[in-house]
DNA sequence: CTGAAAGCGCTTACAG
DNA sequence: CTGAAAGCGCTTACAG
């Protein structure tokens, strides 16, 4: 059966309470408490008989009442950039699972990828008093007073806990590649704005200079990651119109690829055989794309659950452990865009 | 500055509260509260200086106490059966935004597409104490006693709200290209197990007679949705080893139109020269697949966004306005897989 | 316009 | 092992 949206008059359909299970039990306000959260402190029958009139009475404790009076909600705040993408959407769901093993649920809020919004985000976690917080932040962090992860991002300064990727040696292992294997010497760059994209924009410069490649600025376009498809199809076409334009492009996110793919087609370039392409993130079906791209492997579902996991530990073990930033390796993954395959 | 996950003790730190922001404004603690809530009944004066006092000792309400006591959480359940997917990614992202302006937010709980999990989901969103609830049901539904949403999945029964993609509608549309337009009369079908998938296969028999096409029992298969990839590719497979193997295949789902390529692939089928495909969900980047994918629009935050305001509507106008159910029509996408364009 | 007091539904010292 | 009582931090009749 299915309720209406009408439903019944709040009023009339009281909810059972604790102090209904107790009067229905024959025990005490306290007893009953102690014998649903099957404290030793209760005799095993009283214990049987309250758990049996709660199941009758479909008695459901409320959270709010008990979370107000422990002083602890058992609630975890995730805040991301965007829901909507595949790479946060994925990191939430694993992170939810392994939140939901420590008995936590998770208030997930959307920064909208800006401080302001984060900052918003972060005062509704503080009202709704979470026990802790995950964090993929657009530089609006404050301080919220429980213990906070950050994934994806590793702000600076000490005493911090993080989970990120390898932005700079992923970058650098693109480069190296279409360096050395495929023998390009015009790389360009797409990356976008935000810690994650200078971290990205770093490997690349360090990579040229490893492989002994000029750094040429003009090969060099960020885009705002809020329009990525739009803004990187605009700056692929302006590499394309460069005097010497890249033989190769580098790109900083999956969002970012799909653009550049869409500026190449426009401009009928072929991929790899005019301009080779490989991405930082892997693509969505990478395998069936017109080119199948290079990228580097999907780490999505192991940060989100690493962040939990550590947020978990800082909640139980130890609360004054060591804080640790986990770098997640990234793997190289060739297909045919950089010149790899068939 | 940023906070490390030991942090300073719980109990020196305590957190401001009414009675320490109505001592420093020298207000009773009603009045305190009646000046931040706004009301009419405090003097101008009274109000500001509550407030500059408040600014000042970073007073954040508890939203633990201040729902107890009013009896409403400003806090909506959203049950999807899995928030890693695309379609429910985008939905929550839009329902989110579409909540926020009501002032309430999201408590997002996976049910991993089972009844046990969606029971589970409900139980700790009554735990909670939502206002109201937005589900994707996978078959657990259970009153909770708050008004609900249903949205993707229309579940049988009256004095239900609902917003749904014209399931039955969208495949018609899709078979009836591949046959009018395109000639094929041996039109297979992969679609998936539960409500959606139902409404699916009868729109694909229905549109296989209204097309004069004979019903062919071998030429369908479903899957389950938590290994649709895999389990399609197998089905594809299976299509493909018919005695008399279909020309053309339609597909319930973009994860599904993804195995399914594969299987072309691996069996070295062109698409569409030798077996034709249409997908009832659009794929990312569909454009740039090999071959771009004829499929229906995607409505994923349409869906989020009515779903939202359905329930806003329930929850303040009219509480026991009639239930509404909202079909959102599809449109055909066609692209090179179905046998259109260059 | 303001304040003292009750109460939302729990948990947990405290006293037996 | 059990119960009476206080209290978590708010909001809101009720009385002035």
């Amino acid at each position: 059966m299915v309720s209406a949206v009408q439903g019944a008059p709040r009023d009339l359909r009281r909810r059972t309470t604790l102090a209904d299970v107790a009067l229905a039990a024959g025990v005490s306000q306290s007893t009953a408490s102690r014998a649903l959260s099957d404290s030793p402190l209760v005799n095993a029958d009283t214990r049987r008989r309250v758990w049996e009139v709660a199941g009758r009475l479909r008695f459901r404790p409320n959270h709010l009442a008990s979370s107000l009076r422990r002083g602890a909600t058992l609630t975890i705040g995730l805040v991301v950039p965007d829901v909507g993408n595949a790479f946060f959407a994925r990191a939430l769901k694993a992170a939810q699972e392994a939140l939901k093993v420590g008995g936590y649920h998770v208030l997930v809020i959307d920064s909208d990828r800006s401080p302001e919004g984060e900052r918003a985000a972060l005062d509704t976690m503080r009202a709704h008093r979470v026990d802790g917080l995950i964090v993929a932040t657009s530089g609006g962090y404050e301080d919220v007073g429980v213990p906070v992860v950050f994934f994806d991002t590793v702000p600076e300064g000490n005493g911090v806990s993080a989970v990120a990727m390898d932005n700079a040696g992923g970058v650098g292992q693109l480069v190296e590649h279409l360096a050395r294997v495929h023998g390009h010497e015009r790389i360009g760059f797409i990356g976008s704005e935000g810690s994650v994209g200078r971290e990205r924009l770093d490997g690349f410069g360090s990579a040229l200079a490893r492989a002994g490649l000029p750094a040429r600025p003009e090969r060099i376009r960020l885009v705002d990651l809020r329009e990525a498809e739009v803004a990187a199809r605009a700056a692929a076409h302006a590499l394309l119109a460069l005097p010497e334009p890249p033989t190769a492009l580098v790109v900083g996110a999956d969002t970012i690829a799909a653009g550049t793919l869409r500026a190449l087609r426009d401009a009928d370039r072929r991929v790899p055989a005019d301009v080779a392409l490989a991405s930082f993130d892997e693509l969505v079906m990478a395998d069936l794309l017109d080119p199948p791209v290079t990228s580097l492997d999907r780490h999505d579902a192991e940060l989100g659950r690493r962040s939990a996991e550590l947020l978990l530990s800082a909640l139980h073990d130890d609360p004054r452990a060591a804080p640790e930033v986990h770098r997640v390796a990234m793997a190289l993954h060739p297909r045919r865009s950089c010149g790899c395959g068939a």
